[in-house]
DNA sequence: AACGTTGCCGATAACGATTGCGTAAATTTA
DNA sequence: TAAATTTACGCAATCGTTATCGGCAACGTT
């Protein structure tokens, strides 16, 4: 890889390398002259800055690290697209790493990220974090942290989230309303700020119409089928069954219509379902999946901005972090 | 951000920055107790050497660039997962970009790589590429370049691909087998590898069977839900219309199941449908979705090896690229 | 005539890490 | 004992870029 650098131009044109660099740059010490000389030679042999030179120099990038636990999930691949969205308009990149729901994996990704100099850090948890020190570290030297969709309380920064105590409410609450009496909430991982805040959704709507909460019908439940399975079999065996399900993820609402379907479950007669999906292709499944929709995309966006300003803010006054909680929408179809 | 640098250890050890760099990489230059020393001083100040400074110097970055159309495809991100799991293995890192199906955004994020000195590029096509000046660049520049699943011809490097002559073969087959008379096909991007071997093998299984091909049964089309929608209305108001469609991707399936759910076209009674989809959750549709299922992570794997392999080659000798086929697979459904 | 101002530009030092070369001290060899 | 060799380390250059400091004309001002 052989590339063009500033020297190539300075030499070509007998200047020196400050002089084109600062050619380059429009500074006003450099005559009209000179400025029109270097600015064409360098469009004539494509002259593009060194941005690693840059990160060394200034001990920034100009990118941002994002963390999510798997982008083979629409949530996250659509939170994605929303903060490249903002972080491209405002010029600058966004590294994506995965944990893979590894907490190991997570704290090497965020190692990884430091060294690479990135402005800020986008982090979604993984599943097995529970502590999070290296979150904290990262956060002491300097670094903006924003959070979005599954947060720790143990860091005080921005955090953007879905209300997913009201999507709960709101799932449970018309299961209750369709006449449902018994109704199963598989949660995903008991340490995550979002499995917390549904659960007490999913409680509070129980609690409003009077109907016993048994906790025998909430299940953590990691999202392999064999988990989920297992679950569903326990629920189904237990001598007053459920006849709804309310499902706490993307990844579990799948597992969870397979497992039925294979246990010849009907749905919505026998088991109602509610999943927490952002599956855009709910709409075709049998039955149509009644679901919990969050605004991912814009999730991903309001955290790119509340992270770019953060690094780009030049006031040195403390920081009012926000908690910003962006609505839900509940999607009414056949399953339920 | 402050950090931790070589230069700290120095000072504080009173050595020079070159006897700790040596101590660090174990030179065998350096005595015993100095090495344990400083090995010592770094882990206990938790040193990270700076892989921009790397970078600038060697100028190397032990990353490479992968470039999607869209992350939320099941596809790609298989794929990335597949990318990701060899590249860290061999101690590199993947870099993700999108084109959203952009030209413009396709070159935009070729020259961004290549100024961040990544150590080679694996790519997959935009939709709307067909001048590849961009790349033919980066690899006169000495870019080792290997592409997977959407390919150009105009490019001699490594190509990994999935069997799409044969996948379509297969689907149009079944079809023709189970007594469909009339098989439309919707086809992506006029311009991509991918489209073009996928109606080769559609007018094969024709040929074979001896069926008439009516190109007014392909359709080339966008992947919005109106694009579609329009298509399949073309498709339907025929005086002979079509009694299957076969469909060239997870996006076109999806917007065509529901395309023709909306004008209560009955499924697979009047139309049997085929997809070539990676979706997980396609057994879930009403009805099952049939479909040609790509091997996606092995596709990413065995990219990701060809480009490593590139990367860390000695030989000058003159490379024989390969395009390696990996075999699809039919997996039939309640859909056709 | 002496001095200050302004416009335009160059040399140099940094950023963090590696490395070829040089060299003093310690050790071995003759 | 002197010479040769080895050991163990420091110096300085390097990667591409920019900021700091300064130089040097060509002016204008007193």
């Amino acid at each position: 890889m052989e590339t063009v650098t500033i020297k190539d131009i300075a030499k070509a044109l007998n200047l020196s390398t400050s002089t084109v660099s600062r050619a380059l740059r429009g500074s006003y010490e450099i005559s009209p002259e000179t400025k029109k000389v270097v600015l064409e030679y360098a469009e004539k042999i494509n002259y593009r800055p060194n941005p690693i030179a840059l990160s060394l120099k200034e001990n920034r990038s100009r990118s941002i690290g994002v963390i999510v636990p798997e982008i083979d999930n629409p949530f996250f691949s659509q939170a994605i697209n929303g903060i490249e969205t903002i972080v491209y308009n405002r010029g600058y990149h966004a590294l994506i790493f995965q944990s893979y729901e590894s907490y190991q994996r997570e704290v090497i990704n965020v190692q990884h990220l430091a060294s690479r100099r990135v402005d800020g850090v986008l982090i979604s948890l993984s599943g097995q974090t529970t502590d999070i020190d290296h979150l904290r570290e990262l956060q002491d030297k300097g670094m903006p942290i924003v959070f979005f969709d599954r947060f720790s309380d143990e860091i005080n920064t921005h955090k953007v989230i879905a209300d997913n105590f009201d999507g709960a409410f709101k799932a449970t609450e018309h299961l209750i309303k369709s006449g449902r009496r018994r109704i199963a909430h598989i949660a995903a991982s008991a340490s995550l700020s979002i499995t917390k805040e549904r659960i007490n959704g999913y409680r509070a709507a129980l609690n409003k119409y009077q109907r016993p909460i048994d906790d025998t019908l909430i299940k953590y439940c990691g999202y392999s089928l064999v988990e989920v399975d297992n679950v569903i079999g326990e629920l189904l065996a237990d001598s007053n069954p459920p006849d709804a399900i309310f499902t706490a993820s993307d990844r579990l609402a799948v597992s969870c219509l397979t497992a039925l379907k294979n246990k010849h479950v009907d749905i919505p007669k026998q088991i109602a379902v509610v999943g927490f999906t952002n599956l855009k292709v709910a709409h075709l499944f049998d039955p149509p999946l009644s679901t919990v929709m969050q605004p991912a995309m814009e999730m991903g966006q309001t955290a790119a901005e509340l992270l770019l300003d953060l690094i780009e803010r030049k006031s040195k006054a403390p920081i009012t972090y926000q908690t910003i909680k962006l609505p839900t929408e509940m999607i009414i179809r056949e399953s339920c």
